[in-house]
DNA sequence: GTCTATAGATTGATAGAC
DNA sequence: GTCTATCAATCTATAGAC
């Protein structure tokens, strides 16, 4: 082996780079080899296919990413069980979305990650949604439990439904980040701490809203919210 | 001409279902002239390219979908004005998104078109961008503009945001239910009317929701929603 | 491990007969 | 307007020299 484990990390990282700038289908081996400065044929000895470089690409974050938000719900849950009380469930959203959105990401390709986690979001390939389920599950089921346990009274269809509206503005929120870095042709950010806060408390507030009447007519229900 | 009519619209069809199921860059010309039962040149010929013919796509459904949503904006408006009062948050935010998800969708290729939307919510492709935009933001700004007028309370930038995570959670509704139908192998469906209820509720908590308080501590905000 | 060269397939687009 | 036939460009993947 010469330069093998340089190559196979820089293969990589720009992957996640083009894949995320050009989308799965899109993006070409080419792109991707000129842009980590290897040979094409590359790609196919270290991964065997783009295919299998795409998984690699995902594979490489997902622990880590998951890793950080269980955590961020562990130590909510830890907290509110020394301090003798239920986690309440805008702490326990708050660290979920600020694990997911708010985490700093330095490193080279890092940055990159979470603009092809969003274009995955709706990606038409089945190894791109596979790898986008990966992604997002556990941490998804996790963040469920421990949603049940900070809202009882919730019935459990109503609180997955709610989660997964949650899911989408979040998804909303780093879309329209990474918009504003693509129009501005800047690398892909963080999105703003102030947007974050501001999706925190939407959100906060949809999770904790009474759970629906069976009311028949739509305007019925306007009464017991506002 | 011969059929010309005929195949002109038949493409159109054809397009918006092929382009909804693979995605616009995966979608060839042959398997949506196959689909159409037509000639392969008869793309050329007919709209000049596969750009062209995607927006094509995107332009006939584009003012009847606006329509619809702009009426239902103004019905909401005009019914609170007889009535003497504001128009409640909680209506018009019902009437748009039953008028975006809610409708029935009968003709051919229409039942595609929404697939179409979600898919192109994060296509990487420019032209299908800017269609994505051209269908949205109308009525958003229609929406905006009306919400303004019905929470007179909120700053201008947080109601812009909320309206924004409430787009993402719309797009996510629209999005679970066209992966069940293709989990299930069958054509687009609109969303479970109590899905769509869930979600006006989810949304209108968070849009009604009091304005962030500018404390420092995330905890410390929690006290004014619970 | 890295390279060149190329196979093999697919694509969007078009020329030209009818 | 519709068709066949084909061009020219692109792609992934791989064989084989070094």
């Amino acid at each position: 082996m010469k330069h093998s484990t340089d190559t196979k990390e820089r293969l990589l990282d720009a992957a996640e780079e083009v894949f995320a700038r050009e989308g799965y289908r899109a993006a070409s081996l080419r792109a991707i080899t000129a842009r980590a400065a290897v040979n094409l044929a590359a790609v196919n000895y270290h991964y065997g296919s783009k295919r299998e470089l795409v998984e690699a690409v995902f594979a490489r974050r997902l622990q880590t990413m998951n890793q950080a938000r269980m955590r961020g719900l562990a130590q909510v849950r830890e907290q509110a069980r020394a301090a003798g009380r239920r986690p309440s469930p805008r702490t326990l959203i708050a660290a979920f979305v600020e694990a997911t959105l708010g985490q700093d990401r330095s490193g080279p390709g890092e940055r990159h990650f979470m603009a092809l986690v969003v274009r995955s979001f709706s990606d038409t390939d089945r190894t791109v949604q596979r790898a986008f389920e990966n992604y997002m599950k556990p941490a998804f089921d996790a963040l469920r439990a421990a949603m049940t346990e900070a809202l009882p009274a919730l019935p459990a269809a109503d609180l997955w439904w709610r989660l997964q509206f949650t899911i989408g503005a979040m998804i909303r929120v780093q879309h329209l980040a990474l918009a504003a870095d693509t129009a501005a042709n800047t690398a892909p950010r963080t999105p703003d701490a102030a947007a974050i806060r501001l999706l925190i408390d939407f959100v906060y507030a949809g999770l904790s809203a009474p759970p629906a009447a069976p009311s028949r007519h739509p305007a019925a229900a306007q009464g017991e919210l506002s």
